[in-house]
DNA sequence: ATAAAAATGTTGTATATGCAACAGATTTTT
DNA sequence: AAAAATCTGTTGCATATACAACATTTTTAT
């Protein structure tokens, strides 16, 4: 099995074999629930996802904890191409499943090697493009959280997963639990609100599956609750 | 006058002009709060401010605005290797004061040309670079957003701040009401929490001048409030 | 110098939110 | 299959917050 997507798009099996070779990489298993990494503490390796699920957990001084990146098969990791200032804060590079991880050393990537090989140019550019794309789930996280009420996170929230989906029905990639430190409110308060979207009929959720009722294009959905 | 930081990293301003010629690049100036472009209209254009300052301003339906980006002299915007998911809201990049700006293709970005200029990698890397800076910005916003009160935001905002500055006083960049947009609270309810830190002896304000009082490292801040 | 616009500072009020605490459902582990 | 752990759903309550409305100061434009 070989991925086509991330950090491997255009770039064949065979050719990406050769590049690791030549960059000294080597590969590691980790089993579920392991902290791969913590930023922090001197890191000049990329990982590169080949296998498994991996999360970048930001943990607060009070023990709250908020996720920052949802990493999948393809994706890079590493504190060089982070998207993660060296804050005070404590940042953890977890396994969700077992995985598997091929590690490279920055230099290689960003310094054009002696033997030129031309996949290098695709490998910078899909790395480029890896981090915009980050960057743009970032982005997308801050314009959910810049929302004032919990109301308009979760239709925010709603939208965009349905506008990504490309359908009013979608799954949820985490549980309720995780949304409402996904969103940043508080999980009581955040259930009170899904009610009341309910409710409104807004929404439906059975188990994961949210179905939105609202138009994902039009913003006509700031609608009052019906009291 | 010629810049050194940013996107000119390491690169000469005679090689610069070259790739500049070599890429049929253009210059544009722009006056004070002017419109330099609107995402979602197409652009495969990279913009790179020599000199001026820029924002990059989402405007949500209900006429709220929200900065997104903050462009000094040496920094890159545009589309292609933006943070901003093509989202429904609008984006708009806004001159702050008279700008000039160079245009490249995004396309002579990414691909070697054929004269396989030596600076070319250089250039690349610190596009990549500053695209890591955007995201780490865009993550330090999300850090202090995740706060759920206006306090923790506040407190969170100036730490890092001060933890920036290398001091515990420093100018704020903007004014009190784009902070309160910045942080994504009402600015009276920001106000009112602002002098209960006051009154709490944890910062002082004059004018944009702003002194913490507590460490910027140990996460001791989260003292009561005297009541 | 004057007018206009923006920013600051304050307060009252209804409501949304965080927090704590709980019971039942569901999933995972043993 | 039983036990443990996590997730879901709900409620009461104190308080933080959004919203609106206003006076004053400061900055910007003319």
């Amino acid at each position: 099995m070989y991925l086509s997507t991330g950090i491997f798009q255009d770039i064949t099996e065979e050719q990406f074999k050769k590049m690791m070779i030549c960059f000294h990489s080597h590969q590691k298993h980790y089993p579920s629930n392991e902290i791969i990494s913590t930023y922090g503490t001197e890191n000049s390796k990329i990982g590169i996802l080949l296998e498994g699920e991996i999360m970048i957990i930001r943990t607060h001084y009070d023990g709250r904890q908020t996720i920052l990146e949802h990493l999948e098969p393809g994706d890079i990791f590493g504190e060089m191409l982070s998207v993660i200032p060296n804050s005070i804060s404590l940042v953890q590079v977890v396994s969700v499943r077992p995985c598997f991880v091929q590690y490279i050393d920055y230099q290689c990537l960003i310094k054009r090697c002696s033997k030129a090989c031309p996949w290098h140019s695709t490998f910078v550019h899909n790395a480029l493009h890896l981090i915009s794309q980050k960057a743009v789930h970032l982005s997308e996280r801050l314009e959910v959280l810049s929302q004032r009420t919990t109301r308009e996170k979760l239709i925010c929230y709603f939208s965009l997963a349905s506008f990504h989906s490309h359908s009013n029905t979608f799954q949820l990639p985490f549980s309720l639990s995780t949304l409402a430190d996904y969103l940043s409110v508080d999980r009581s308060a955040m259930m009170r609100e899904i009610k009341k979207l309910k409710d409104d009929h807004l929404i439906s959720i059975v188990k994961r599956r949210v179905t939105v009722f609202f138009d994902r294009t039009t913003p006509s959905y700031l609608q009052e609750t019906h009291c």
